[in-house]
DNA sequence: TTGATGAGTAAGCAC
DNA sequence: GTGCTTACTCATCAA
């Protein structure tokens, strides 16, 4: 277990992928190629020309078996090992920048929401001016019809059609 | 460097800090008192009694100081460095605490606003609907008051204020 | 096996 | 020093 950190953490040490801004991976890169302990073993295989980090990654499983060849049962392991931990490495690259988008997009719905109400309210507050603004007009015509109508009609037919007209009218209850 | 990373590999399983769901943590926690490396030399210091996770965290720097009196420079830095890991593990979980409140908190308030988007454009609509009905009553009250300030009208008053509501009437050009 | 994600660790920044 | 955030690693789960 403790072997595992171990291992794990020379692999990180020796890992050369430098992504985003990190500080942290452009220095540890100046150290280090992929090489701190396979090293060792690498005279083995002549046909293993110590794979980039990139390489490694973009291997698909067939041509990772092919560089397989010739290598102990423990470079194998430490290699798949390498490979799963590059892997996940763009995994959090991505999660992260997943994270970021989703808020983001988060943040733009909000702000368009915000703009349509605001354009709504003042669509609103136009409309119930001149709602009221007709009214008041409406009002006015049906003082001077219901006049008309008390004294002195000329017509009987359009007198009566002014009088349905005023009693169809909702809430205007200013029939003293 | 490598030292750094073991040291901080035995002080993370040395750990004791089960917090929130890591089955991890809750695996570990049973290995481990913290106290891995540290007992070898804990017959030198009669009155640090093994700081527990807890405790560590929660001292202020003047307690701290105290528990470190007798302690090698060695054990002071690890010491240091341990309670520094676990503040760290904190402050960790709190920024993912505070990202999802976040997000769940955007998420809130988009639900409001598009709340208030349908409720504004139900208004909306339903002053639209009134405004129609209403521009069609004045309409028809209008064509009456024109007919009667035409065939006959009984005073010259009330006429006169007709025709001005008429005119004043923006786009309603049903003048033939 | 691959991809995604929660938790923990260290680095680095800001106060 | 303290607190926060980012990048990375590992464990774990899902497909």
């Amino acid at each position: 277990m403790a072997a595992d950190g171990l291992s794990s953490k020379a692999l990180k040490v020796s890992t050369s992928g430098n992504r985003g801004l990190g500080v942290r991976g452009l220095v540890l890169g100046v150290l280090g190629n992929p090489s701190c302990l396979p090293q060792v073993k690498r005279e083995l295989g002549e046909n293993t020309p110590l794979l980039s980090d990139e390489e490694l990654m973009g291997l698909s499983v067939r041509e990772l078996n092919h560089h397989l060849r010739g290598l102990s049962k423990e470079e194998v392991a430490r290699l798949k090992q390498r490979r799963r931990t590059l892997k996940n490495r763009g995994y959090a690259a991505s999660c992260r920048v997943k994270r970021v988008c989703q808020k983001e997009e988060l943040q733009k719905q909000k702000m368009e929401l915000e703009w349509e109400v605001d354009k709504l309210a003042r669509e609103n507050a136009a409309m119930r001016l001149e709602l009221d603004t007709l009214r008041g007009k409406y009002e006015a015509l049906q003082g001077f019809a219901r006049t008309v109508a008390t004294h002195g009609p000329p017509t009987k037919v359009a007198t009566a059609s002014v009088i349905t007209i005023v009693k169809s009218s909702t809430n205007q209850a200013a029939y003293s």
